[in-house]
DNA sequence: ATGTTTTTGTGAAAAAAATAACAAAACCCC
DNA sequence: GGGGTTTTGTTATTTTTTTCACAAAAACAT
């Protein structure tokens, strides 16, 4: 996939645009941009020049048509629905985070196989798992989100698919199988973890060799 | 940084490779982990080769000594510790998270601003913020997660640089400022979330964009 | 007005990552 | 033990991503 890159970084620009904006700021560089998330200002530039964003020249950009336009292109625009499924220790993290409804993203309810867990007069209702696909159906859900164990986790997917969800973000650290009309991105906690212990580790390493040869 | 890609695979190689062998595989193809994964068997072997990892021609890959070899390169044969800063609901699930323990990874406290939340006699104790750098120091604490909200997030890291720490995983949706001695690896689940909406409302516009031009 | 400065927008170049291609090694079967 | 098959390991090729570089537009100064 082409630019995949490129919409991240767009996610990130609205990001600290919205900061930056709180922060009185009415038009931006790219090179503010690029300091604020951390890459050059080119690259900023380029992004823009993809999605066909364009600033004044020695203006800068407007910070509130920027972020009307980065909203427009991330489809972000209207609210997007979203439902969790497993209410346990991620997944009732992320139901209680009240990040996502600034951004525009509603969670509607959290599905869930234990019954104990189940409390319909939440402000965000958990609901038992038999009810989701009806739930996903007259709701028009599109969205979902699997914070359950590995070995359910490709079996509520398949339901999701099955009722009508078209992007999927997992928890579940294994690789999940879906039809290529369903987006599934993998957020795996354990890896990022040991992604930074690696990179570390090297540091450490690169130092002591440094050390080494004055 | 050059092969970044490759590390953050070979962590999913292993994965994979664990529950490859709990299914009772004792040699495995580059094709079979490629297709755990879900990249090219190209790929994998491109990524072995690039650490030195060899297996044997026709014969594959022994399961037990490609994970020890993976784990001699991602650092993961003797435990590494980690300490959580906010006892918040990501930093409390990440807490009671076992998957950590299962990789080697071991929380060792949870440093925590509110006196209401210390709980020093917790399975994982929950400590006082004030007490970290000491804690840090004396128990060689190299790795970091950080869990406190947005306005507290960069204070937090200096401390931890300052105390030793050479790597992060920073869960508040800001871009901190690091020495270099010192990485931080960043993830934001809106902006992943974001992600998954703008690409499932591309494949959508894609679908009825391919639906007129019957 | 005219020159100077700042900053964008983009095409060209460089760097990095992914894929393909294939020789060589290892095994299998007869 | 020779011919066929499978699978690695690596080099070559292609694709993607990032950076560079600079012309042109806008603002400012004088
Ligand atoms: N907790 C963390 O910090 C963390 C970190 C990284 C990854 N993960 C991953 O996230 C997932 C959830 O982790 P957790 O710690 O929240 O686990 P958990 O056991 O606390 O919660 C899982 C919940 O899902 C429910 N569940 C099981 N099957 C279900 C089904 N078919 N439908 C609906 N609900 C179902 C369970 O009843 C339970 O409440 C796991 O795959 C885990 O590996 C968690
Ligand atoms: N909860 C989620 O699902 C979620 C999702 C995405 C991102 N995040 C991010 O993770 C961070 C934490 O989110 P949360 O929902 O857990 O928030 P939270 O408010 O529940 O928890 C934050 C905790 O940090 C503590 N704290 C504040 N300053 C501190 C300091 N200097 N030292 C130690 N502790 C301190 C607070 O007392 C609180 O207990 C935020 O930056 C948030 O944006 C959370």
């Amino acid at each position: 996939m082409k630019n995949k890159n490129s919409v991240i970084r767009l996610s990130r620009y609205k990001n600290a645009l919205r900061r930056l904006k709180t922060m009185g700021f009415a038009r931006i560089f790219s090179d503010n941009l690029a300091d604020a998330i951390g890459v050059t200002p080119s690259q900023v530039r380029k992004d823009f020049s993809i999605f066909g964003i364009s600033g004044n020249k020695r203006g800068g950009y407007q910070i509130d048509e920027l972020i009307e336009h980065l909203n427009n292109i991330l489809g972000k625009n209207t609210i997007k629905h979203a439902i969790i499924v497993g209410a346990g220790n991620i997944g009732a993290a992320l139901a209680k985070y009240d990040g996502f409804e600034k951004d525009g993203i509603k969670i509607d309810a959290v599905f869930e196989a234990d019954p104990l867990k189940v409390s319909s007069q939440a402000v965000i209702p958990v609901l038992h798992a038999d009810q989701m696909i009806e739930f996903i159906q007259t709701n028009d859900i599109r969205i979902g989100i699997i914070a359950v164990p590995e070995s359910s986790a490709q079996q509520v997917l398949d339901l999701m698919v099955l009722s009508g969800v078209k992007g999927v973000l997992n928890f579940a650290p294994i690789r999940l199988r879906a039809p290529k009309e369903c987006v599934v991105n993998n957020v795996n906690l354990v890896l990022e973890l040991e992604n930074v212990i690696y990179f570390s580790n090297l540091l450490e390493k690169e130092a002591q060799e440094a050390e080494i040869n004055i």
